[in-house]
DNA sequence: TCACTTGTGTCATAGTTGTATCATACGATT
DNA sequence: AATCGTATGATACAACTATGACACAAGTGA
């Protein structure tokens, strides 16, 4: 799981980021100043990315970005809209990326993962809809509760989503998870479908493709 | 099979990814400047995805993103490693992803993949008239509208594409789809026939040639 | 033992497929 | 051109098959 900072004065942005990167799956920090920023950064160590407004009180933006800078965490700058010199100044002292404010919540999740992949701080994880897999500790997070997974399911349920959007016919989809042949006329592969639908109420996601097989639509 | 399109001046990185991508499984075409880019583009459509290098004699990287994205064709740019304005520059003009020299042909290759996915191109995709079908999701969608095909008409339809043009012998026919030999004398064929060319509203496209079989005609 | 996972059986239902029937279109023959 | 035999279109229906839903039993590890 990602430990990520939000360092934001306007707290209505603060926990905008702070309520949709959780559900997301992001670990967040709040800091509504510089001075606390650095304070809890002092503190914790271990985050793996910061998104860090520029206009600040007393300590701003840049001067945060040079205290950080030697951590070697990814920074992404959060500008005011227009603020070209800013960004060309943010980019110049060394910030990964920067997003324009107002911004979409899933334009700062889709930049930071492209900022943590480049940074090659990518996790085993995958995602999907609302749920994200994480492929280590074999945990499922869904709006950021975890879901109790058997073994089974939770085979089954990475190999929909590695192949979302492909049909996964019975006998392959049944020979991958059971690492076994298919026999055929069993309710063995169903049931685990059911409960994999019903547990995370993927019922309009995991599609059935009558005669075929399963696929994970979305 | 995708096609690729490589613009890049240095011809060694270009060879390099050629070769590589080759083997990958792509089909590759390379240009070594801006303008011979531009010349292949127009003269052939259809690539799935172009690799661009920014650093260009001529026209640059940023012209000719321009230039390709009326195509819709997605991008990857090739950056110099440390130049991040032009990295950002890129993305925000709508380049899909960027990757930074030197490279891994591996990540390359694994970008690539990510892009053609997340932009829904899948090989395995037959187009005829208004109608996509895409075998991998055993999808079948018309003017954006997803229709519902069983298991025998959309084998029906994707042999019928195939063969587009071509008078497809009513036994043949029937011994591709329905994988047993044809005995005749029952309306079973023809049925299945009606059953798509109702769905798809294709009475015009699906002629049926006297005493022969059918044809797909567009 | 208990709690949990996993596989299988049964039944109901829904969707698919093949065939029969009748109507219409085609093409050869006169 | 008229006629006739045959092929195909259209439709409805019956048979079939796959899947969902559920319950339960066997297996497994704490």
């Amino acid at each position: 799981m990602y430990n990520i900072l939000i360092v934001e004065d306007d707290e209505a942005i603060a926990n905008l980021l702070y309520v949709e990167l959780k559900d997301a799956g992001y670990d967040c920090t709040c800091a509504y100043d510089g001075k606390c920023a650095a304070d809890i950064l002092e503190e914790k160590m271990d985050f793996d990315l910061v998104l860090l407004d520029i206009m600040l009180p007393e300590i701003d933006g840049y001067e945060l970005l040079e205290y950080i800078k030697p951590m070697e965490i990814p920074v992404i700058f959060l500008t005011a809209k227009g603020a070209l010199k800013e960004r060309i100044q943010g980019l110049n002292m060394g910030a990964d990326d920067y997003i324009v404010k107002p911004f979409q919540t899933g334009e700062v999740i889709a930049r930071m993962a492209a900022v943590l992949r480049r940074c090659g701080k990518s996790i085993n994880q995958l995602t999907f809809s609302d749920v994200i897999v994480d492929l280590e500790s074999r945990k499922v997070l869904q709006n950021s509760l975890e879901i109790e997974l058997t073994m089974k399911e939770f085979d089954l349920l990475v190999d929909l989503i590695q192949n979302r959007n492909i049909v996964q016919q019975r006998d392959k989809l049944y020979e991958k998870v059971w690492k076994q042949p298919f026999m055929g006329d069993t309710r063995t592969l169903d049931t685990h479908i059911q409960r994999l639908r019903k547990k995370l109420g993927w019922e309009k996601y995991i599609k059935t493709v009558f005669r075929i097989g399963y696929r994970l639509e979305g």
